[in-house]
DNA sequence: CTGAAAGCGCTTACAG
DNA sequence: CTGAAAGCGCTTACAG
């Protein structure tokens, strides 16, 4: 039986209301009386009871953030560009996982964030169903994705997908290659695939290079995508350069180029989309269109109660060492 | 103003007390009026208010999870293994981040979770300090380190780091290696790097190998020690084979080594401790001392009540490419 | 099978 | 500056 306020109240000799004005800085109380109640809260180990207190106050100052717990490497980024913005404004964070590809697990996470009456829902890279939407308008919890947009009625704090795909595959031009391949997502499934496909189609008109369906190899943004499109590519020739639309998928690439023989660059180039710390643990390093994640968790968190646009964060393209100088 | 019990009562009719029954499948209750108390429910869009619930109720069948969002590799593994745990037990998860070296951070994330009345506390490859010991100790919460070791008091769950320093030792002599250094942990600061630094010692001393001073490279775990540590290794050229004492070092002293231009495993041997996916994701791939970490998180859990003791996971060697036939 | 009522531990007008 | 009291939304003996 942990210790409550009353207890505190009845050692001060005063009642419950001045003892939580004291712990709580709030309201009119003698500085006399709050040193002693803060001793002796101290002294008999007192910790506030949330539950009780979230009740009473109807407005609990957390906010909720789910995650998958699978392999993207930038979550932990976002998180904590989260964490720090939290701290900021004094909003408790309340973390959890879930997997990817398991909207069961994401609806009852969801439900369970609902029930602690969180503020406001983050979804980090994750992209909800519209059942999960329908609830979450419902109970009028603003609900953010980050990390990702999406064309489903919900905002959303990323980067411009049809840009980077325009970005890279121009910059990848005008360094003189001329072939250029997408490696590691499905344009049929994935609306984020989609727009960087079509922010490459654009550049490669600009240049009136003509588009070859082979150029495309699909998967589903991780490091298994890319051992595969290596190993499609490698057979293939039909290209110079790859755009990997992860540093998953671009590490594999990397990796299963590497196994087969080729050498990066002088084979094939790769330019990386993320830009994480696994663009510098590669050798040769990867050239990445680098996003600002930790950016996206700040500004996710800022704008947590003005739930009225999508924004898109800036992002740049890093050079090193898996292309020539772009 | 979010739907509650009493809004649902009235529209069927009934006692805020049979509905609290139904939705809780719990006492007794007609099918019939069940039936329709879930159908208003669902219209109305009713979800329970946690607070009021686990106030009520004075348990909330909650574990708090903390781990550290740096860059430690493996909290994802534990954290996946706690998850698929706890669903099977009926257990939510709050997970909370923190900060490495951050004991400030940790104490207030501690204190969140204390009042959150979790049931359990687990501590993701955390050091605590005493003081945060001592306060949850006062308040009776069952709290277990999973992934690490310690002296202080309070239970873990990890894998032996005195056997898997020997081991890892043993089997580079075995293979016919002499020279052995150990890189990225500081045996004077760390618990943990000193149980394995005496296994280590233990497997030289056997095979009397007089153990060098300079054959210790130190660091605190992460991939920048192991950068260090093959400059450190490079310049000396005192040792064939070198234990990385995390997969972040082991990583490091390849692509360190590999900058300098030194080839792995002809010039340096490499044995790292973690046996993540990095391993298998490095060109060549690391040999490694494998952890079960996904183990270590379901058992953190399965013993949440019980916390009467220290568990040891199994560990085993894989050998990959950084070092001869092991 | 069902309801009235007390209680969980806080907070907060309100009155003094 | 302080206290008595109501209320937050649930759950759970208890009585029927």
């Amino acid at each position: 039986m942990p210790v409550k306020i009353a207890d505190i109240a009845k050692l001060a000799g005063i009642s419950s209301a001045s003892v939580s004005r004291i712990l709580n800085k709030t309201g009119r109380y003698s500085e006399e009386t709050a040193a002693r109640v803060k001793k002796i809260a101290k002294d008999i180990g007192y910790y506030k009871d949330r539950s009780a207190a979230d009740l009473a106050q109807k407005n609990n100052k957390t906010i909720g953030v789910i995650y998958t717990n699978s392999k993207t490497n930038f979550n932990n980024i976002v998180i904590n560009g989260v964490m720090a913005e939290a701290d900021e404004h004094g909003l408790d964070i309340i973390l959890m996982a879930t997997k990817r590809n398991d909207p069961k697990k994401l609806l009852k996470t969801v439900r369970n964030m609902i029930e602690r009456r969180v503020n406001a829902l983050l979804l980090i890279s994750l992209q909800p169903t519209s059942e999960v939407i329908n609830m979450l308008k419902q109970v009028k919890i603003n609900t953010k994705l980050v990390g990702t947009s999406t064309d489903k009625d919900i905002y959303f704090v990323s980067s411009n997908d049809f840009l980077m795909g325009y970005q890279a595959t121009k910059s990848l031009i005008r360094a003189g290659y001329k072939k250029i391949g997408m490696a590691g997502s499905d344009i049929m499934q994935d609306y984020v695939a989609r727009l960087r496909y079509k922010g490459y189609l654009k550049a490669l008109g600009e240049a009136k290079i003509k588009f070859q369906t082979d150029w495309l190899s699909p998967g589903n943004f991780s490091y298994d995508s890319g051992i595969e499109s290596a190993a499609y590519f490698h057979e293939k020739k039909n290209v110079s350069a790859i755009i990997g639309v992860s540093d998953e998928v671009s590490l594999g690439l990397l990796n299963g180029l590497h196994d087969l023989g080729d050498t990066v660059p002088a084979d094939f180039s790769i330019v990386s989309i993320d830009g994480t710390e696994i663009c510098t643990r590669s050798r040769p390093q990867l050239t990445s269109i680098t996003q600002n994640f930790a950016l996206m968790g700040k500004i996710a968190v800022t704008e947590f109660q003005n739930n009225k646009q999508n924004v898109l964060v800036p992002f740049k393209l890093v050079q090193r060492s898996t292309t020539k100088k772009l």
